[in-house]
DNA sequence: CTGTTAGCGCATTCAT
DNA sequence: ATGAATGCGCTAACAG
């Protein structure tokens, strides 16, 4: 057991490790005056007479005093501090959601603790946990692809602590959710190979359990609807997202009879890997094969060709995000929203299509 | 003043906003029991009645009760969490070591805070005030390319939080170190690039401050030296690591008289986006201008031609960093440590060279 | 403007 | 095996 482990083991040898924290008591004491008094100087309290301030002040530097937040946050019973779970670190899209959602955290006067769930349901229930153990305030989530149990989240509600889902997102949830227009961005690159001439478009995504796949399948499938090309479940194939494992489903797609001119990929990931195996197999992109990506990642102009791709708007992803949960934690929980924000794709015509 | 505006407007509204957490005490009221026994019950103490622990235990499940990290860290002056510093996102670098550092952590009994300084020394200051805020037991720290005071550092070790530093490691701090055999790695990448018949090999490498730039760089001469090539200074060229500029650093090596043959990189960005403007300048790669990266960022496939880099052994690097600091901690802040682990590098040839 | 007091949730003596 | 009492560092209510 993790927690008799840890009774034993660790608590007692850290009690002697860490120095003395200096705190409002030895300021107090330093200065002849009470903590109380030191207490209200330092946080800012009008109450507090210039000079007495100026020299806790003046002190507190001095000591380098850092105001111990466990005692704040056990006082007042939040954190002033935000998390954000997400599936995974591997494409460039998580980590940039990250920066722009920690800069906005930043102005708002939130920190923001970050977890990362490998793509494992197991890690992120874990990561859950972690954020009730910080009592952050708020949430962001975008799930894993293993996510099927939502019960998870459900404990935010039931503690008070409001959730925003982005990109990753599901209907069990009665949350605030940041997504883009999935549908229209995937109706978009599909009509584009369309007009180009493409007539027999494969369609490689994900698990069929992401909310998001299951968008861009629907434009996918809109515009062919739209330019009268019958469907083919066949050229629709669903994989893991584990990009090692993309060769085997562009084989697939080669040995097809007609073999498809065009693929659409669920991410930009998905689709370099397609363009690599398919430079190996020796076809031409786009002539022979054009491929289409999606969330303009930084790898689609590095690949060649340079990838034709449906930008997410990131920055305002993540600023979007923050902004509605801070207004959710605003708000009392019975008048928590469920509102959807769908933030607009934009087409990127590169080389590969 | 940020202090004053949280201390009026936010913190009286949270008192209502969230729930009331269940604690010991609800247990111990249900079970008409005192909340030590709770206490201990839940934390694996010896001296509790079975029957007694397992009626805790049970209720606690029930009412999804959670223990209050911060009452805990409050008596405990420990955290069993670590931070980790990292000065950017943008390549996948970071993200990696995060992650193996996450993985190591967790398997210690630690829990990871992640932090992003964005190249910026403000804002590595400011995480390092957040690493103090959460009272972490110790940091891992990769500094950003303009820090070049450092008592922001010299704060953890004055609290008894210890702190290691990798990869973007200085001098002037006595710590532990984790960094790769940066010289070495040069070494082997330009001496490759010479038996492959270069003779005017450029380098482009990062700011001056950073270690590993220097030590890049001595590689690089190092080779020179060894095969009797005069080094020439205005064939090594230092930038900021924007890549956007490096275009301007591509052009400025292309005007010279004679051009050179070969480019050495700091790191896989830089060389991606090298190779990118040396394609549209009509070069030949390598044939005209070879290139090498460094690092075997996820990019370094992607590009065409395949780059030619040296490999870090980045899980590697994540898993030390975390052991070393576990050590730190559990040694008595006067017997610390300051070791420098230097872990392998791999020239992985590719298409680039 | 300042000091005193109480209490946040918990682990840990010291009793019993 | 259990309960009562104490205190971690801080803020807030109350009393001057």
């Amino acid at each position: 057991m993790k927690k008799s482990d840890s009774f034993i083991t660790k608590e007692n040898k850290f009690k002697q490790m860490k120095k003395h924290q200096v705190t409002i008591i030895d300021i107090a004491r330093e200065l002849g005056i009470s903590k109380s008094t030191v207490s209200r100087a330092l946080s800012g309290h009008p109450n507090v007479h210039e000079q007495t301030r100026t020299k806790v002040l003046r002190l507190a530097e001095e000591f380098e005093y850092q105001r111990n937040m466990f005692s704040v946050n056990l006082m007042r019973n939040a954190t002033l501090t935000l998390g954000i779970i997400v599936p995974e670190f591997h494409r460039s899209f998580f980590p940039q959601v990250i920066m722009s959602a920690q800069e906005a955290a930043k102005e708002a006067g939130y920190n923001l603790v970050i977890a990362q769930s490998d793509e494992n349901y197991e890690t992120e229930v874990a990561n859950t946990k972690v954020m009730l153990q910080y009592q952050v305030d708020g949430v962001l989530i975008s799930l894993t692809k293993e996510t099927q149990n939502f019960d998870h989240l459900k404990q935010f509600e039931r503690r008070g602590i409001p959730i925003v889902l982005f990109n990753r997102v599901c209907d069990q949830i009665m949350a605030p959710k940041v997504i883009v227009d999935d549908q229209l961005g995937a109706f978009a690159a599909v009509e584009h190979l369309i007009k180009t001439g493409k007539k027999r478009i494969g369609h490689l995504t994900g698990p069929e359990t992401l909310k998001v796949c299951k968008n861009r399948k629907e434009g996918y499938f809109d515009a062919l609807k739209k330019y009268n090309i019958a469907p083919d479940d066949d050229l629709v194939i669903s994989y893991d997202l584990n990009p090692g494992k993309v060769k085997i489903y562009v084989n697939h797609f080669l040995a097809m009879e007609p073999r498809p001119d065009a693929l659409f990929c669920i991410n930009d990931t998905t689709a370099v890997e397609v363009i690599k195996h398919l430079k190996i197999k020796g076809l031409k992109i786009p002539e022979d094969i054009a491929v289409v990506g999606f969330s303009n990642d930084s790898v689609s102009t590095f690949i060649e060709p340079q990838l034709t791709t449906v930008a997410q708007p990131i920055e305002l992803l993540g600023r979007t995000a923050v902004s509605m949960l801070i207004e959710q934690i605003a708000r009392d929980p019975d008048k928590w929203k469920a509102n959807t924000v769908v933030l607009k794709t934009t087409l990127i015509i590169r080389d590969s299509s």
